[in-house]
RNA sequence: GGCGGCGUGGCCAAGUGGUAAGGCAUGGGACUGCAAAUCCCUGAUCCCCGGUUCGAAUCCGGGCGCCGCCU
């Protein structure tokens, strides 16, 4: 809990009590409309975009990630984009940082946050904070990960879940054996600061909450989602997404990148290369565009004070907003936020 | 009209006598520094009818449909 931390507070005219500044999240599955709709709020209520899209933090990606153009960016300030080249490691712990430090600046300013993308982790750790361990060690990594190759080539996938196990059984219990990313993850935890990982995050509960939020979905139903992902994979394709690819390769970064196995990014490398036909990676392009939109969901749903709104009913969306902005903050809120 | 092949869950597809592999899609779920990632769960009585058999998706007969070749 870090809450009397340098973060902004505004004075309340009415009740001089101290009040978080206000954040309003614009969230949704990808191809809401989310963007748009979140650059009109920004427009209207003295706001400024923070960008919540794990890969619109990369420059060079700008028609496979849909990125604001730069007309709309124009129109409203947009924080968080274009912050790291396609070879640089990003994070959700770096994320944050920037992302609480974009928002302090605006706050600053007297304007109001809207942070709008589709990542929810990026979300949570903006909202509600990571438990706090040491950065990263590559080394580290890469001798787990090698570790378990070796030990899946032996026929013992599950080697690393059961060492977990033996350390941090709380943590182990709740990975799947099979769940290699978040095993590793626990055992970094486990040696790097020799605590478990299960009882950091308990700690932790994403308890670091700074601001005063109001929680959108933005949602066209599913069936009409679907629909508007085949439009958009196509205009993509018609907006030069393999003339991006192309120079993405020509700039040196290499099919193994994480940004590059984006979706899109992944499905057009072949087409360029040759090995794969156009027809063929928009199939799969549009089916895994999807497929995303429904882990979107499956991450938003459960989210408590999350209100859903169609993109084709903005004004509703307006209002809500509004009356958001009029309202103060009335102190601590209980349960987690994002 | 003749000959041959095929007909298994939404799609692809194993299985040729003992009560239906797998892949993909779909839907649901998890998620505390790789998250557009990673991972978990998710369905059929085998075209129809009749027969053989203790027992048939698997064998036999008939029908329907599709594909190929031939005339």
């Amino acid at each position: 809990m870090n809450d009397d931390s340098q973060e902004p507070r505004s004075l309340d005219p009415k009740t001089q009590v101290r009040a978080r500044p206000p954040v309003v999240v614009v969230t949704g599955p990808t191809g809401s409309g989310k963007s748009s709709l979140a650059i009109e709020l920004a427009e209207r209520f003295e706001g400024e975009i923070v960008n919540a899209d794990s890969m619109q933090v990369f420059r060079y990606m700008d028609i496979g990630t849909a990125k604001p153009s730069a007309d709309e960016r124009t129109r409203v300030p947009h924080h968080v984009f274009d912050v790291v080249d396609p070879d640089e490691p990003y994070s959700a712990g770096r994320y944050a940082g920037e992302a609480r430090t974009a928002a302090r600046l605006i706050h600053a300013r007297d304007h109001v946050v809207f942070l709008t993308g589709g990542t929810g982790l990026y979300i949570r750790a903006f909202l509600d904070g990571l438990i706090k361990t040491e950065n990263v060690d590559p080394e580290l990594r890469k001798r787990l990960e090698e570790e378990q190759a070796r030990a899946a080539e032996e026929g013992d996938a599950a080697r690393l879940h059961r060492r977990l196990a033996e350390f941090d059984a709380q943590a182990a219990a709740k990975i799947h054996p099979n769940d290699v990313r978040r095993t590793v993850r626990a055992l970094e935890i486990l040696e790097q600061s020799g605590q478990r990982a299960s009882s950091v995050r308990e700690a932790h509960g994403f308890r670091d909450r700074p601001f005063r939020v109001l929680h959108l979905c933005i949602d066209p139903g599913r069936e009409a989602l679907a629909e508007r992902i085949e439009v958009r994979t196509e205009a993509m394709i018609e907006a030069g997404l393999l003339r991006e690819v192309r120079g993405l390769r020509e700039r040196g970064y290499a099919a193994d990148l994480k940004p590059m196995q984006a979706i899109g990014y992944r499905h057009i490398q072949p087409v360029v290369d040759g090995s794969d036909t156009l027809a063929n990676a928009l199939e799969a392009m549009k089916v895994d565009t999807r497929r995303f939109a429904r882990r979107q969901r499956t991450w938003i749903r459960p989210l408590p004070d999350v209100h859903w709104h169609d993109p084709g009913q903005p004004d509703a969306v307006f209002e809500r907003v509004g009356r958001f902005l009029e309202t103060h903050d009335e102190g601590t809120e209980a349960g987690p936020s994002s």
